[in-house]
DNA sequence: ATTGCTGCAAAACGTTTGCACCTAT
DNA sequence: ATAGGTGCAAACGTTTTGCAGCAAT
């Protein structure tokens, strides 16, 4: 189940930086990449904790910023003031729609976005380092709605 | 210097949802009005500290809420875990770009965005609520960067 | 009179930090 | 050897909550 194309990644990354490599940073990586949709910082500790693992806080939230800084993976915001984060390995690039009646998250892709941000930061004079696109909105059918659990918990 | 067009339109808000009409709410109501740019709950409770207000922390929170449902002011999120306040009267839409340097908050409207959160909407089944979009860039010219007083303060 | 709102303080929450120990280099 | 990372716990800053009193309806 590891990744090797993503520790190779992440070690390189760590190296390049002169940033110590550390079964702990691995162990992240891992736990990571295998957790399904979005996660906050403190969903994988606790997950790791209750998991075997014996990673510590701190450690956790340094190496996920790390792990953001090599793009492994991506952090998001879907506006309650929790930083939330996802594989960005082996996928595409995406935006989302997030329920603001039940907290479902819809990942979309759409063509339009692709030169936006860009042309605009030309524009301004800046050089972009990354944007979020969040569209809430409401199932037109709320029986689909409510019955998801909510992402938030 | 008191807006009597907001104030009507809170009031009839209010009336409307059943809520109460209290002065500290149109207390908070003029002090987010007459902040200049984008503020947090806390900043706008501390100015009202400070000057002679009595009104508490909980009834900032809450009013600001309130004046959100009413669409007096936008809440934005600029990726650091802290919801921000600005007000939407007499302004036209608009989104962000953040300097990941010093913080600073650009302002821009961009005409290809108008139609995109809706279409995206109608294509996912939705009914769009509000959509989010920041840029997050640097200052090509260094040199205007640094010395901006960073809005996180 | 009745509810809901208020102020206050304390709690909750996600996140960051300080410190002594440890470990990759 | 030494810088830097680690675990732990405590601190932090923002936001929410519980409660007794108060004020709008």
């Amino acid at each position: 189940m590891k990744n090797e194309k993503a520790e190779e990644i992440f070690r390189k990354f760590l190296k390049e930086g002169n940033n110590r490599i550390t079964p702990e940073r691995f162990e992240v990586l891992e736990y990571a990449l295998e957790y399904e949709g979005h996660f906050g910082a403190d969903d994988l500790f606790i997950l790791m904790k209750s998991s075997k693992s014996r990673v510590s806080r701190a450690t956790v939230y340094n190496t996920l910023e790390l792990l953001v800084q090599c793009e492994l993976l991506s952090k998001r915001n879907f506006g309650d003031n929790i930083s939330r984060y996802e594989s960005n390995f082996k996928r595409q690039q995406h935006d989302h729609l997030i329920c603001v009646e039940c907290g479902e998250i819809v990942e979309f892709t759409d063509t339009r976005l692709l030169n936006i941000p860009e042309s605009i930061c030309k524009d301004l004079g800046f050089e972009l380092d990354s944007y979020s696109f969040n569209i809430f909105a409401r199932c037109k059918n709320r029986k689909n709605c409510k019955k998801h659990s909510n992402e938030k918990k």
